[in-house]
DNA sequence: ACACCCAATATTGTCAACAATTTGAAATTT
DNA sequence: AAATTTCAAATTGTTGACAATATTGGGTGT
């Protein structure tokens, strides 16, 4: 949901919105050509505020645009959805070194009963399955924000967020291991807790790492394909 | 200058061009707050256009959009700038890894001959100057593309490049050390040409930190204000 | 059957006018 | 004199129409 706090919502806000969740929730598929006209029908938009929201869209990687020739979702190839993490993995290791120096008490408590409310949801799907809602009750965005580096965050809120998420919704990177995945997320909140931002940034690379292996197993077991 | 290989340039893509131009060089400056209507009598566009641009500028963090009331140049505090060298530090880390393992030889020797081409600048200069000109003649645009990962190219360039090259213009950071910065270039690239990933990741870091503490050391001096 | 060409059509890019919101100056109140 | 309110003008957001380009389907040649 854009920021309303302080600006007026705008048409082109509006159709940002609906547009990238349509695009996460799978509803717009990879590589589906979209034309303008028919968006405009079906989301009930004019085309100023469409072309807006598609150039936002375009700029956070989750559409292909060319001149004269239209608009396709992104379609990641497994090595490109790899290549993704292996970025994460260097941006959020800076993240979570940045919020053990910055990250308040009370966000580091906040954030340790987000954990506990995490757990109590996996218990409740007997350990298949551990989904994050977008947002505050993510783990990986707490990190982000905590770390008060705005570029950092905007970045990875902004940029690989929702081209990660868009996948996450077709596999889980936590598949076979959500109480391990859990686990990992308290020691990195431990490290911050701690304030040793040398160690949550090792423990937030190792914890993407495995998500990225854990990929790139699928992809050879012939499990995965996108 | 955007790519017209194969596409068709619009009047959007132009806008851009010469807005973003005109932002890296200071015409616009850091704060301005700048009209549509100014900008299409001062650059010959139409708004539909340069709405595209701005938006498109916006994306790339070089302009703040409010609804209905404006853009504003951006403007970065130090700290805000140092941070973007804390991102730079991890990112362009990891290009010069994944540049040691992907860069061709024939690539690697075209980059050795264009930091000698550096040298023979620095030495023209009498060793004051370490300018680069935007794009494929710029030490970190190549490490960033020879890395052959589209997407943390994309971020480097698109997102931080022409951030961090609009203050370029105004502090050098190889000020003092410029055979210093070229030697550094020289030991990355020495390093990709060995291809230890590890230690051209490690080299790269470690040039890019002392840039950092190089503007940290001005603004402490407080010869750097913004 | 395949490759190429061309014209018509569909779709995207641009434009100018109207709608919506903010800004700043003037008037009013304290 | 300083603070607050009001309102017209300036500026940004949206809309629908026209301009520009790519796509597609049909026709022709090999």
């Amino acid at each position: 949901m854009s920021d309303i706090a302080s600006q007026t919502y705008t048409r082109a806000d509006e159709a940002f919105d609906c547009l990238q969740t349509a695009i996460v929730k799978g509803d717009l598929a990879p590589g589906d050509k979209i034309g303008e006209l028919d968006l405009c029908a079906r989301f009930d938009l004019t085309r100023g505020p469409l072309r807006e929201a598609l150039g936002r869209l375009e700029s956070r990687g989750l559409l292909v645009r060319r001149p004269h020739a239209g608009v396709k979702v992104v379609s990641l190839s497994t090595s490109e959805l790899v290549e993704l993490y292996r970025i994460r993995e260097v941006m959020e290791g800076l993240a979570a070194r940045q919020a053990a120096e910055r990250m308040t008490d009370q966000e580091i408590a906040d954030l340790k009963a987000t954990l506990d409310s995490h757990e109590a949801m996996i218990d409740e799907a007997r350990g298949q399955a551990y989904y994050q809602a977008e947002g505050d009750y993510d783990f990986h965005h707490r990190i982000a924000t905590g770390s008060r580096n705005t570029k950092l965050a905007q970045m990875l809120l902004g940029d690989l967020y929702y081209m990660v998420r868009m996948y996450r919704y077709r596999l889980s990177t936590s598949a076979g291991r959500p109480h391990l995945a859990l686990g990992e997320h308290r020691r990195i909140v431990e490290a911050i807790a701690q304030r040793d931002g040398e160690l949550a940034e090792f423990l937030m690379k190792r914890h993407i790492n495995a998500a990225r292996k854990n990929i790139e197993k699928k992809i050879q077991e012939g499990v995965l394909t996108i």
